[in-house]
DNA sequence: TGTACATCAGTGAACGCGCGTTCACTGATGTAC
DNA sequence: TGTACATCAGTGAACGCGCGTTCACTGATGTAC
């Protein structure tokens, strides 16, 4: 009641400054987009010296490199959650990897960018594993699929997903989203499209 | 003959400085990358002080939306060629798009950022319209399809490219190169997958 | 329980840098007479 | 054909800015005795 309502007259020592500049700068790239996200204004927005990140991260790539990794691990909770309410449906998946990268574009961007790098799969090891759920459900959907046709598949998935959720925003679209009933029912259609479905019963070549 | 090998001892007066600088851009793209890409580095490599771009543009903005223009035609003129050569042929013209955007990474993300903002699809006016192109094959193969249909197609198919163009790279899918023979094979199969295929007799729902 | 001291996590001033942009200028070009 | 002059396209120095990073420092914390 009495205590002032300015940030909480934060003591000299931050408790866990490392978490409190991940989450700073995740805040500042939802808000002001990449360009706004130096080292020193995560420090600031924070509310802690430009030199203080350093007791907490060699340089700004580290710094860097751990608020993608937090970005992952926030994906891939929300896919994991999706995956639990609708099994056997890889349309959800899909939409919902859309959507994150749709709210938050900036941090999307900066996983990605982090994802070009690695050996493995973002997801693998970070949270229980989309990936493995997704690859589970192809193999039950696709019985007798060979491994290799298995990861085609997640690949071409994670390639249409990642090329709408950096497109869906595109003026171009957007008499198509009027002409659907939004913006959702455009992404539906456009992953179907792809051949991401509901329930997908893979159309077999011998038709 | 006798004349110095150095960049032709360039005279008071450029020429054509405008097309010198956005050719300058490209080039700077290419072989540094985007962080790279500053007016005064441009302008150093143009050979020139770094005042006299703002004699041919307004700004920083306005000499990117420029390079972002040439990088449209040129792939606009790419794909125009594809298609010249391999009529009804939807997969050349996707790799073609998709070989573009990776053997010039740099240039190909500002083309794509100038392409949010647009209304209308970068190709269209630009060069004599892929786009058009695109939508002749695909109302040639799927007769009494909409217009909102083929549109639709289109996106998709514009989506994935997009999707591909900018994951091919990754680490994760070196194996899957490896086990197929090559990157070409890969981006083929994925693109396969997705429902971009050579000459698509568009598998129609009733099976 | 109290005091000495090592360790840790902050501060704030300073560094050098490259950036976008502006300014008064000057060299080159072309046109009028 | 020659000269005066307006216009255009360059120059180079300077501006203020925010950046990443380093430095010597100091305040807070915890442990040994």
């Amino acid at each position: 009641m009495s205590e002032s309502n300015a940030p909480e007259a934060r003591p000299y020592h931050h408790g866990d400054l490392r978490r409190g500049l991940v989450d700073a700068a995740r805040r500042l790239l939802e808000t002001e987009g990449a360009a706004a996200m130096s080292l020193r204004a995560v420090a600031r927005e924070a509310g802690v010296s430009p030199a203080a990140p350093y007791h907490h991260f060699k340089d700004k790539g580290e710094l860097m490199a751990a608020v993608a990794n937090e970005g992952w691990a926030l994906l891939g909770a929300a896919m994991f959650q999706t995956a639990a309410d609708n099994p056997d449906d890889p349309l959800a998946m899909a939409l919902t990897y859309v959507a994150f990268a749709r709210e938050r574009t900036a941090l999307y961007r900066v996983m990605f960018d982090s994802a070009r790098e690695r050996e493995a799969l973002p997801f693998v090891g970070i949270v229980d594993s989309p990936y493995a759920w997704a690859r589970d459900a192809l193999v039950r959907d696709q019985t007798g699929a060979s491994t290799l046709e298995v990861e085609l598949a997640i690949a071409a998935a994670w390639c249409a997903a990642h090329g709408l959720a950096e497109m869906a925003g595109f003026r171009q679209f957007d008499h198509l989203k009027d002409a659907l009933g939004g913006e959702t029912p455009f992404l539906r259609a456009v992953m179907t499209h792809l051949g991401v479905e509901t329930d997908s019963p893979a159309p077999s070549s011998a038709c």
